[in-house]
DNA sequence: GCTATTTCGTCATGCCGATTTACAAATTAG
DNA sequence: CTAATTTGTAAATCGGCATGACGAAATAGC
C-alpha cells in the first residue's frame, strides 16, 4: 500500500454532484454519455465493460439517456464476431446545442455546437469594437445569437446554454467583466444585456481557448500552459484537465510577469513586464509600424515578406516570452506550452527565439512548445464546447432535476 | 441554473475512492472521522446534523470507526439543554500514529503524531549530512525511526505510515530522490534503505512544509504559495487545499525563475535566477560572510545585532524575491504568500523590501505576504500529518479493505 | 414529585441503485 | 443442424441510507 500524495486534482466530470446514491447515478449517466461520445457507436455491453458497470446497470442508464434525447439507437451492429450482435448507440445529433459567442476587438462571432462536437451553425461579423460601450455591442451580439439559435433550432437542436468569450478579466461569478482594456469595459455585468432564456457563462477568451485546446487539440496533454495574446498577453493554466483560476479568477496574467525588473514602466505599476516586450503594441512600435485594424495580420504579412525590422521585433518578443515562460515552467512543471489564439499566426517568427531562450535556461530537456491547431478559433469553439461539456458532465441536469 | 466553470479542483478527502456504494460508505466514514476530529467531542446526532446524514446512518458509521479503534466513546455529555444527553465521541489517542522524518542538511529528525494531531514523540539529531552518501544517513535515520516507533508503541499507538521530507526534488513515485544538491544525492530510491514494515512516502520538504501550513496554520487559506529555502529556494503551490505537483513532480522551482535575464550564470544553465540573489550562498557572499554550519542562524544573528552589510544583503534578497513572486502571483492569483521553513527566521529583514517590491509591481491591492507560525518545524510536522491525513481521508483502508 | 416535552441512540422497514443469476435472442463455428 | 458465444433484459438479491417508531435520559412546568 502506498500512502496518498495529497495532490491537487481537479474534480473532472460531475464532481460537483452530491455524494449520495442519486449523485452516483448522475455520475454514471455522465460516464455512459462520455464514453459513447468519445468512442463512437458502442453497444451497451461495450460501454459496460469500459466503465466497469454491469450490462444490466448500463441498460437502465441508457434507457434514461435515450428518453432524454441525448443518446439514440442506431440499430444492430454489423456482426464480425460470434454471439448476438449489439445494438449500436450514439450521441444524438438533434439534442442540446452549446451556443458559443466571442466579443473580439475587431469582430463578433457566434456558433452552435451539438453533442457530437460538430459545429452546426456559425456567424462572424467584422467590425471594430474598441471603445464602443457594452450596450450596442451586446445588442449586436444578441442579434447574431438569435440568428444562430434559429438556425440550430431549424435542425432540431435546442440551446442548452450560452457561453461568451471576452478579451479581459472576468470575475468568478462568470458574468461580470472586471476589466477589458482593449474594449474599454470595466465592472460590467453582461447578463442583463444578453438573452435571458439560456444559462449564461462569461469567461476570458484565453481560458476558453485553453479549454478548446484541451478538448479538441490533437494529443494535447492534461497539464499545459496555454498562451494567447490580443494586445494583452494572457495565459491559462490547465492542471490535470481543469483550469486553474486563482482566488479572484485572475490567474494566468502572464503579461505582467517581470522580465527586466528595471525595464520601462507599465500601466500596472510595475517595470519591465512581459507586455512591454511582447505585447502587440510594443512589437508594432519596435518594428516601426503604426497600429491599425488587423495588427496581427500586418505583422505576419510583413514578416512573411522578409521585413527584417518586423522579424527582429518578433524575435525579441519571442526571447522575452521565453524568459517569462521559463519562470512559469519552473513554477508549474507543465507537460507542454501551447501558443494559441492570435499568437499562433506569428508562431513561425516567435518560436525559434522563444524555444532557444527556454532551452538555454532549463537544466535537462526543455518543456516542449507547440502551436495550437485551432489558432484564433479556439476561444469561440471553447465557449460552445464548454456548454456541451456541462451537459456531458451532468446529463440529468438538463431533463430532470437541476 | 448556472453552467459549471470547468475549474481545476482538488479531489479532497477520499477522492481516489471508487464511485460505488462501498466508496460512498468509505467517504462517509471519512466525513464522520474528519468532523469529530475537527470539532472536538461530538454526539452522533451532532455529527449527523453537520454532515447531512441521518442519526441512524451515523450510528452505524461510528460503530465501525469504534471497532477500528479510530473513535472512542467518552461517555454521556454534560447536559445543558433539554433532552437526553448525547454520548460524546472523540478520535482515539491510542490508534494509528503518523511517523514523520526529515533529512536536513544539518540534522535528522523524526516524530510521531496521533490522530488528534498531538506530537507524541520526537527525536532530533544534529550533524552535517552534506556530501554523506544515502546509506549511512538513512541507516542513522532508521535508528531514530525505530526509537520513535518504540516510544509511540509504548503509548499504545501503532505506526500507520512513514513520510520522509528531503531537501530536493522527488519523483512522482514518492520514493525516489531525483536531485538533492545540498546532500549530493541523485536518483536514489530511498525505499530499500528505510524500514520496510510501514507504507513509505518521500517528498520535498517544501511540499510538506506547505501541507503543514495548510493543515496547522492559523487562518491559512486553501490557495497560497508557500516559499521555503535551504540553500535552494523552493515553493509549493497549494490550490484549493491540494498541492500542485506538475507533470514530473518538479513544480515550485522558484529558485530558477529568472529575475534579471542578463544576470550571473547559474548552475541550471540560465542567467540571473532568483537563487543568484536570494539563495543562502548568494546572501552570505553579499554579506561578506563565510558559509558555516548554521547559516541561517548566523545571518539572523548578525542582522539582529545591526550588521549593516547583512541587513543590506537581506534587503536585496527580499527585493529579488519580490520580483520573482510578482511573476508567480500574476500567474497563480493565490490568496496569500507564506514564508516558511528556514526563511521564516529571516523574515523580519526580508519582508519589508519583498512586500514593497510586490506592492510596487501590482495594480490594486497586493497579495498579502505572511510568515509561517510553524517555521522550520513545518516539513517534519507536515510529513507526520500527511500520514494521519491519509487515515482521516480513508479510514477503511487501515482496518478492512485497502 | 409528577408529568409533559425534548433530544438521543437504535431498531424495523422501505427505497434506491447496482450486482447477481437466469434466460431468450441472435449470431458464428464446426 | 447443433454447440458455443455474446447481447439485452427481467427477477431476485445485496449494500447503504432514509424514514418512522420506540425506549432512554435529560429539562420544564405544574
Amino acid at each position: 500500500m502506498t500512502a496518498p500524495l495529497h495532490e491537487a486534482r481537479p474534480t473532472g466530470p460531475g464532481r460537483a454532484l452530491p455524494d449520495t446514491q442519486q449523485g452516483m447515478r448522475r455520475r454514471n449517466l455522465a460516464r455512459v454519455l462520455h464514453t459513447v461520445r468519445a468512442e463512437g457507436p458502442l453497444s451497451r455491453a461495450a460501454v459496460a465493460s469500459r466503465i466497469g458497470l454491469t450490462r444490466a446497470a448500463v441498460s437502465t442508464l441508457v434507457d434514461e439517456l435515450i428518453r432524454s434525447g441525448l443518446l439514440e439507437e442506431l440499430g444492430p451492429e454489423r456482426p464480425g464476431r460470434v454471439g448476438r450482435p449489439g445494438s449500436a448507440l450514439a450521441v444524438s445529433g438533434r439534442g442540446p446545442a452549446g451556443i458559443g459567442a466571442e466579443v473580439g476587438v475587431d469582430h463578433l462571432a457566434v456558433c452552435a455546437v451539438d453533442l457530437r462536437g460538430t459545429t452546426r451553425s456559425r456567424v462572424i461579423r467584422q467590425g471594430a469594437n474598441r471603445g464602443r460601450s457594452p450596450q450596442p455591442v451586446l445588442a449586436e451580439l444578441t442579434d447574431l445569437i438569435r440568428q444562430v439559435v434559429d438556425e440550430a433550432e431549424g435542425e432540431g437542436l435546442y440551446p442548452a446554454g450560452l457561453a461568451v468569450a471576452v478579451p479581459g478579466l472576468v470575475a468568478r461569478d462568470a458574468r461580470t467583466v472586471v476589466r477589458a482594456p482593449n474594449l474599454g469595459w470595466h465592472d460590467t455585468d453582461l447578463a442583463p444585456l444578453l438573452p435571458a432564456d439560456t444559462a449564461l457563462t462569461v469567461d476570458n477568451e484565453a481560458n476558453f481557448g485553453a479549454l478548446a485546446e484541451l478538448w479538441l487539440g490533437d494529443g494535447t496533454p492534461r497539464d499545459f500552459l496555454h498562451v494567447s495574446a490580443e494586445i494583452g498577453i494572457g495565459a491559462a493554466v490547465v492542471v490535470d484537465g481543469g483550469l486553474l483560476r486563482g482566488t479572484r479568477g485572475f490567474a494566468g496574467e502572464l503579461g505582467h510577469v517581470p522580465v527586466r525588473p528595471d525595464g520601462p514602466e507599465c500601466a500596472c505599476g510595475g517595470r519591465g513586464c512581459l507586455e512591454q516586450y511582447a505585447g502587440e503594441e510594443a512589437v508594432l512600435r519596435a518594428a516601426g509600424l503604426e497600429p491599425d485594424e488587423d495588427r496581427v495580420g500586418l505583422l505576419a504579412g510583413r514578416a512573411a515578406q522578409g521585413d527584417e525590422d518586423v522579424r527582429r521585433a518578433l524575435r525579441d518578443a519571442g526571447t522575452a516570452l521565453g524568459v517569462a515562460l521559463t519562470g512559469a515552467v519552473n513554477l508549474l512543471d507543465p507537460q507542454s506550452v501551447v501558443l494559441g489564439g492570435e499568437l499562433s499566426g506569428l508562431a513561425p517568427w516567435l518560436l525559434p527565439s522563444l524555444q532557444e531562450e527556454l532551452a538555454r535556461r532549463t537544466a535537462g530537456p526543455a518543456c516542449p512548445v507547440s502551436v495550437s491547431r485551432l489558432g484564433p478559433q479556439g476561444p469561440l469553439l471553447g465557449a460552445a464546447h464548454s456548454v456541451i461539456r456541462a451537459v456531458l458532465d451532468d446529463p440529468a441536469a438538463l431533463a430532470g432535476q437541476p
